[in-house]
DNA sequence: TCTAATTACGTGTACGTACCCGTAATTAGG
DNA sequence: CCTAATTACGGGTACGTACACGTAATTAGA
């Protein structure tokens, strides 16, 4: 003696048994495979339609044997670019939540200081077949060129980290460069005083890379703009990232100019710059920088950097492959645009954040 | 002919398949229900652990009919305590994430401003018989005698925004009170110069949120004393919230304080301080104060507000029905305290925060 | 030592969907 | 009008887990 009444069931089943078919065929019908004649399949659709169907996604995802296979493709981590040692962080962990859900992952590395690189792994990936990708578009390019292909294979990609706009990704999941920037002015602007000069660093040897600072430099300098102060800002470009390269150049140009008052470095090598400042007893430069390394947190810790911009780099890595998920699995409309919130880390609040 | 290989399968067939007994056997093991040898109990486990077996969420949940009704109890929604508008809607995120797998929300609302109210609606929780609590412990001693009530019953609960410790909580889930106003002072610190004092003030009505109050006020204060600079810090209590009140108690502080340089607000009524500083003209001083409220957005962008710390009110509610799921559908164990990240949002970075 | 109670386990079905396979109904071809 | 091809559909099993029910094995009681 079942009882069905006061729970309204929908289900399949239900919509089988008020259109007089079986459950195969409306399985046919919500899944547009042919076999049904069109007078059942506008039945179904009708009733489907009335009934508000919305598929069991436990059930669905239980019975389907289908296998999906998403590519990453990053910068390998090394000392350059621990950066990246988090997004993947985040990768891995939206992955070990779907794998039981039939989503496979392969990850592709490429050299952030080789092109070629980036090209080789990425015609990998289109021959491995996969179904959705995940890229950071370090090279632009190489980077276009690349997601011709997969408009081509109608394979969906997500950008991530850095965007490269108009291009039809189905969506990205990263900063806005332009903005961090005009904070850190913002930041940089408490300790201004009337004759203090500021120094922007940015700390790259590849070109590539450059666009990336260059817009959070703009950014910092429309704040100075919009306030009608821009005041003595200065600039140094330092190609070569070792710490002896980067103290030199340092030091030249704080001897023109020894009234800098504030430093902002465009990137997260900023902890070279503290250890700098430290090594000069430099303490009263305020000094703003990027990125939730350990070095970076240590001279947060001791005082030499006070304000770090993070831009959570592991829920970047997890908002990517989910969104791939949910738009491959789940079928569901994701955002175009994902801007990461810009965070402020200081030595008080560090032990709180969660990237 | 199926081929198991090649693909590691685990699952409660693998387990059964291994120890020698039925599915039916391996899931009274799982599930901690009686009708099993300590042997065959102990040899079960051991292979579960051996496997690393995860249980297969969307089949449990497809097969299980439980439903399982969980308790909110928190603040209502009024101008006083707009506050909680987000937490809410953190958990009705939750709620509707959750719906499908057969988990019930039910909300109750106290007034602040009356401890009775808060009885009240804990009372009617304990009838109701819920399988899991939220709650914010507003009023600790009424707190103590309903938590005690639950422990009884066995009914787990989580604290969310305000803690009370030791008190056997599943977790507690909100704000480091006491380091968001250390960090606060730092903020404060950038601006101060020698003879500029630091102005604090509460504003409350209700006693018991006062502590609340309190502890971000020792944090900013242990922040100068552990600087050695615990130079002309004052205090305002205003006990009436309309603005009226408000701007007159402000009004004479700053009349015998005229060289007040910078202002915490300890709550998120710091809007009524800017109000008055916007009406006085008095853009010079450096205003901090809390919460992500519409009107603080609005000051904040106009510049008078500088800097709103913000907790992740809505991600609070979130969390907290989580941990009530995973700790209760999942039976995975749940951190005893997870403090939420110190957020500091100014005029550049609010459009892209996320509650 | 025999029966009753208790314990320890296995069998089978259900959850809602996907999809293979078989077959009845229809149409085409001669 | 009969056979073959095609189309339209139903039956049934699988996904991994939960749980009701039945039964064999063990223990207790006298």
């Amino acid at each position: 003696m079942k009882k069905d009444n006061d729970i309204e069931l929908s289900g399949v089943k239900e919509i089988a048994r008020r259109a007089n078919v079986s459950i195969a065929t409306v399985d046919r019908v919500i899944h547009n495979r042919s076999g049904v004649s069109k007078k059942t399949k506008d039945n179904i659709l009708a009733i489907i339609q009335e009934l508000d169907y919305k598929p069991n996604i436990l059930a669905r995802r239980l019975a389907s044997k289908k296998i999906l296979h998403f590519a990453v493709l990053i910068p390998a981590i090394s000392q350059e670019t621990e950066f990246w040692q988090a997004p993947l962080n985040g990768i891995e962990q939206a992955e070990s939540e779907l794998k039981q859900y039939g989503i496979i992952i392969e990850k592709y590395f490429f050299d952030q200081n080789d092109r070629s690189s980036f090209v080789d792994q990425a015609s990998k990936i289109l021959k491995n077949k996969v179904d959705g990708i995940l890229v950071a578009p370090s090279f632009i390019e190489e980077s276009l060129e690349f997601t011709k292909s997969c408009q081509e294979l109608k394979i969906p990609y997500v950008f991530i980290n850095s965007d490269i706009p108009n291009q039809d990704s189905l969506c990205y999941i990263g900063p806005d460069l332009f903005h961090s920037g005009y904070l850190s002015a913002h930041l940089a602007n408490y300790t201004v005083e009337k004759n203090g000069k500021i120094l922007i660093i940015n700390i790259s040897k590849e070109i590539d890379n450059y666009h990336h600072l260059l817009r959070k430099e703009e950014g910092f300098r429309a704040y100075f703009h919009d306030n009608n102060s821009s005041n003595g800002i200065i600039k140094a470009d330092i190609r070569q990232t070792d710490y002896n390269s980067v103290a030199a150049e340092l030091n030249e140009v704080l001897m023109v100019h020894p009234d800098v008052k504030a430093i902002f470095v465009t990137n997260s090598r900023v902890f070279s710059v503290a250890q700098f400042l430290e090594g000069s007893s430099m303490n009263n430069i305020l000094l703003i920088g990027y990125d939730f390394l350990k070095e970076n947190i240590q001279y947060l810790q001791n005082g030499n950097i006070d304000f770090l911009i993070c831009q959570k780099p592991q829920e970047q890595g997890y908002k990517g492959i989910m969104a791939l998920y949910q738009n491959l699995v789940l079928n569901v409309a994701v955002d175009k645009t994902y801007y990461m919130p810009i965070d402020i880390i200081t030595k008080e609040n560090h032990k709180f954040y969660r990237n």
